[in-house]
DNA sequence: ACCTCATATCAAAATATTTAGATATGTTAT
DNA sequence: ATAACATATCTAAATATTTTGATATGAGGT
């Protein structure tokens, strides 16, 4: 099984790529077609493959086929939950005590 | 210089790390001292100021000297802005051109 | 069935990140 | 000034991610 951090660090990869990123960007525009992507990408076919994964894997992007052709676009639902686990992680958590150390 | 996507994987690459998103889960309870970190992960002190130089270059976290301690905590500044920011990456931009391909 | 095309998977090489140990820096106390 | 301590930096090794080219899979058309 996977603990909670290494599923957490899953769905934040999505963003920590700067070819990944780019590809965000160009779903923005709207769902778009592999060979779309590849074509405004400087990737090969198997490493755009490999990217899209990834960002699937995450939640963030879906994927929808169509005859031969697959279809990819920003998951909103998955997006949403990037954002809200985001905000938690960084949330001071009001339960845990304050450590007191190395005071003079 | 940096590419606007480097700059930007620069910031969540504080989340995609499990010894980073345990460093957090430990901030959220409150400013922590180095050396209390150090006791509570499985990390050795160089590996600890290893990944606190990346928490704190993503600007997530931010530190503080006092005399010779160096304590960390969760910059909820730097915070919200990684949360804008994902919120941007995963909106619709409402200008580009929906692209028409592959069709039958 | 066979061929073609779009995408996925695999394996190896290239590259980047992470870890671990040694040393450097900067602060406090004596 | 020297010693003791906390943290940072450096280097090399260990490990993980990414890229590339070759091959596999699966759909559509003939």
């Amino acid at each position: 099984m996977e603990t909670k951090y290494e599923e957490h660090a899953k769905i934040f990869k999505a963003f920590c790529d700067e070819k990944r990123l780019r590809i965000l960007e160009l779903l923005r525009g709207g769902e778009k077609c592999a060979c779309v992507l590849l074509e405004q990408l400087d990737l090969g076919q198997s490493g755009l493959s490999y990217h899209m994964k990834i960002l699937v894997e995450s939640g963030v992007v879906e994927s929808r086929q169509e005859g031969k052709w697959t279809h990819y676009k920003i998951s909103q639902q998955g997006s949403d939950y990037a954002g809200i686990l985001l905000k938690e992680l960084t949330t001071p958590d009001g339960v845990t005590e304050e450590i007191d150390c190395c005071k003079k």
